[in-house]
DNA sequence: CTGATTTCTGCGTTTTTTTGCAGGAATTTA
DNA sequence: TAAATTCCTGCAAAAAAACGCAGAAATCAG
């Protein structure tokens, strides 16, 4: 076999599959693993692979997991953001969870927007605070220094109090056996809260955490109104959840 | 499993949750808790998390912070909020109101102190919240945003609730004939009923504010316990309020 | 066509990287 | 305060990489 066709085999796999392994490559091709290191060497002086221990990653890989983008899936974000927002009219009272995509929907409220927000996540109401129109209302308790939101049986019972029209929980897990799932038993608490507390319950997600788990239910599908991503609604990942009777948006 | 492969593996999930346990990534990975670690401690060292006791958290998701420029006469703030300090031990409730000198005493609270603080100051309760041994309640209600404070009777009533040790009241004038006085009524309601729910009220103010009025009056100099400015105790402004019985630090 | 030169490949050895483990220190939690 | 986790340090084994070298193959010059 030519050197030349051997690389070009070499950078098919790495294209193909995202990496290659030194040791498989060797059996393959029925070389010696110096002859497989100089090339990727070679390939990855070129600019071809990158080459690291064990092995070679294509490009791509880096680009998709080590995102030079400082703020993560900030697009995707934005995008659910938007459809939430398109849900939210004049003179709603709106309850919200904490995390990242309430924050991108927090920033991204139009400025004539006159409604009253409620929530206990300390990041998001510094979003709602710089709204001039927003009306903001501060879920009071235990600060949790972890998620950055007010936790406990106070917290618990102000937002029984509360009667709102639309609840948007940050979803850190959905899945289509265990419903939302989450890793801090306080948070779920609220959240069970808040889903009691409101007329109609939205989902925040991206498509990265659909169908994975974490260790603690907060509620099953059955209880969620609608299930808000960055997908188009006739993308695949979805159908089972339409079909499991979950509205998607 | 690549080295790479691993990290961006660990590195997808922190972004995903927002954190991760290093003994739940050891049995997903099936790796030793060394490697894991060992990882971390890499992608940290990269910036592209942030470690902790037990594993990681996604640097995003910690970026609160609050624009502390234009702090006004700060050197005279610091050396008022370290008298204050002197007064809080271990174990103790405080409850503060809002203000710039009230964030510097947050600022400037020694990392070994464990105490529980009560406030429905926004800024305040973010400093408070970077602090390592401090337990933050968080009062709740409607915030006013030019405050930057919760207001209202939920909040107060919920004060009311409280019998802390010992209360730091911001000061915006403080004058022999009218004693403490402010701008704002709905902050006004919310620190009179501080100074009834604490064994001990103390008022920071700097020099400046002394002898000014205001239109709304807080409380009497009678029921002021402590005075703290940022002038030695000889210094002749202060002697009128000495020999009123205010005590004067 | 032949000999010299260059390139390529595989082998053995040394060096580096990676990983897991044992212990003791440090930190967290009850 | 005591128990349980987690962390750190040094160490050792395994894997991979780097290096030098020599034989094989290809290229080139005369």
């Amino acid at each position: 076999m030519l050197k030349k066709e051997r690389q070009a085999y070499i950078l098919h796999q790495v294209n193909l599959h995202n990496k290659v392994l030194s040791s498989s490559l060797c059996t393959e091709i029925n070389v010696s693993e110096d002859t497989i290191r100089r090339d990727l060497q070679e390939l990855s002086e070129e600019g071809k692979v990158i080459k690291v221990h064990g092995g070679a990653l294509s490009h791509s890989f880096n680009q998709v997991y080590f995102s030079t983008n400082g703020v993560y899936s900030q697009n995707q974000k934005k995008t659910i953001a938007l459809k939430a927002i398109g849900l939210i009219n004049n003179g709603m009272f709106v309850l919200t969870s904490g995390g990242t995509t309430i924050i991108e929907l927090a920033r991204s409220l139009p400025p004539q927007l006159k409604a009253t927000f409620i929530s206990g996540s300390i990041p998001a109401i510094l979003e709602y605070m710089h709204h001039p129109n927003i009306e903001v209302i501060l879920i009071g308790d235990k600060i949790s220094k972890n998620s950055k939101i007010t936790v406990g049986s106070e917290a618990i019972a102000k937002i029984r109090q509360v009667k709102a029209d639309i609840c948007f929980l940050g979803t850190n897990a959905i899945d289509l056996m265990h419903g939302i799932t989450d890793n801090d038993w306080e948070v779920v608490q609220l959240k069970k809260a808040m889903i009691e507390s409101s007329k109609k319950v939205v989902c925040l997600s991206i498509a990265e955490k659909i169908n994975s788990v974490q260790p603690i239910k907060v509620c099953g599908l059955d209880e969620i109104d609608l299930l808000i991503t960055e997908l188009p609604v006739t993308d695949p990942v979805l159908k089972p959840y339409l079909d499991a009777g979950v509205k998607v948006a």
